[in-house]
DNA sequence: GGTGAGATTAACT
DNA sequence: GTTAATCTCACCG
């Protein structure tokens, strides 16, 4: 049984909200899109790849907004993103969906994106926004509120892990990155070893 | 299989 | 004019 998630669940620090959404759904009803969230990243305003670091802006207005919103954003030209907006309004902070599990409607999906290999259909934030046809008109929109976007819960509880960033030596070794290890689709443990 | 560079639009300084 | 929370393609091993 999928539950939808209430405005209650975001408004909450993005460190807690992460965790828990790893795992739920992510529906978009009016085309039968369903996906289990597998991998998500936590943005807080003190991160300085946040886009909310430094004030609020036009593009980033959503993130200081109320939560329970979606912050849909393009970067890179040509690549949308999805976030969830957590925390109190004027926070400043998100979510970001990085990889999930197509469950019901793939074929669309499939379609959307050519002929690709269902692991690659969700897999990366870009792509999940592209799979699910979101762009800038749906940034700001309430996932709370009756919209054919939203998020649920079917009950299952499955094992998430905290990622710190690698190489981070001393102190605050903040875990932004929330996987579940043994979904084949989210990415592996260590992607691209960077230098400092 | 892994590493390296390019693509391309919108918003910010 | 520069930046951007990425992805894809090409080439090397």
């Amino acid at each position: 049984m999928t539950e939808r998630l209430g405005r209650a669940f975001f408004a909450r620090s993005a460190t807690e909200v992460a965790p828990d959404l790893v795992g739920k759904l992510l529906v978009r009803e009016d085309e039968g899109l369903v996906a289990r969230i597998v991998e998500v990243e936590a943005y807080l305003q003190d991160d300085p790849a946040c886009h909310a670091y430094r004030g609020e802006t036009t593009r980033n207005a959503p993130l200081f907004g109320p939560p329970g919103h979606a912050y849909v954003y393009f970067t890179y030209g040509m690549h949308w993103c999805m976030n969830t907006v957590t925390g109190e309004e004027g926070h400043g902070q998100g979510v970001l969906l990085r990889a999930a599990e197509p469950l019901e409607h793939l074929a669309l999906m499939r379609s959307r994106r050519g002929a690709v290999k269902d692991r690659e259909l969700l897999r990366g934030p870009a792509r999940l926004a592209q799979a699910y046809g979101l762009d800038g008109s749906w940034s700001g929109a309430d996932l709370c509120s009756g919209g054919v976007l939203y998020l649920a819960d079917d009950g299952e509880r499955p094992e998430v892990v905290a990622t710190p960033r690698t190489g981070v030596a001393a102190g605050a070794d903040t875990p932004w990155r929330f996987v579940i290890p043994a979904s084949p689709w989210a990415s592996p443990y260590k992607r691209h070893p960077r230098p400092l």
